[in-house]
DNA sequence: GGAATATAATTAGCAAGCTAATTAACTGGG
DNA sequence: CCCAGTTAATTAGCTTGCTAATTATATTCC
């Protein structure tokens, strides 16, 4: 008897292990790779900015730095208008390693959802985001 | 930028993490949970066996049997026919709390549904099934 | 029968999420 | 102006997934 959050739960597992294995060779983990991506499409946000992007917590997204900041992919530089903060950018090597690393998501990503039409995907996508609304409503409701 | 990938991610630790809140009262946890349910379908199967069932390796099934252990919700017994193996067993304190675990998980998988039909409940699940079996293609090439 | 191999449970240690607590800096009210 | 409260980053420590390595027992193959 497997549910259907069991069954989430595992795919979720499940596709992160095979990216997770993929990008091992570019010294990527999910956490990372996710951060990466996110920063793509906006570089020099402040790291609190950055979890709520990624969604998580900051305690997490500041391991998450330290690594991608030890291997050289990410930068911290101090923010001017509020002396606690600190900004987040890419440095050059990261740059140029981002268009293989989308190749190898994109290609995960399509194997994954091999064999569903493109409005299936789409349908499936409308679900997920349906599912996270109503998951919002109850953690707002938790306080 | 949000993926699909990272979408379903959200999604999961979310619905864990209200699941964890509202069976906290009971002791419980995701892995616990999981488990003793798959326990209720067949209970005293050895300990590989209930973790190729649940979709964890035999070291994460160790730790969670431990908690349940200390906890009294389950019993390991020794295994007649290979002495290397154990059989892992319900104790009477886990029966009389699954009825009401299972309500709130019934009520949380409600919620989290809401506003979807049963068709499209259906399709859904159809599609992760779908999705899973492409991913366990994935994982099988990858020896 | 005995050596080599395989398998079940466990231990140790890593990954990445979380909360709670700390520190430093900012903000607003009296 | 200053004190109280808030906020940004961090640290510490929990959870639960993983892999690799250990230990004890089974199994298989000369």
């Amino acid at each position: 008897m497997k549910t259907l959050g069991m069954s989430l739960s595992y795919l979720v597992r499940q596709w992160r292990c095979i990216n997770d294995e993929r990008l091992k060779p570019l010294g990527l983990t999910q956490s990372r790779w996710i951060t990466l991506s996110h920063l793509q499409q906006e570089e020099g946000l402040q790291q609190y900015q950055l979890a709520k992007q990624v969604g998580v917590e900051s305690p997490s997204m500041v391991r998450t730095l330290d690594g991608l900041e030890a291997a050289g992919l990410i930068e911290r530089r101090p923010y001017a208008n509020d002396r606690r903060s600190k900004t987040v950018h890419l440095t050059a090597a990261a740059h140029s390693m981002l268009n293989e690393m989308q190749a190898v998501l994109e290609q995960t990503r399509s194997q994954i959802l091999a064999g569903l039409s493109e409005a299936e995907v789409q349908q499936f996508e409308q679900v997920v985001a349906h599912l996270n609304h109503n998951l919002q409503r109850l953690c707002a409701e938790q306080d």
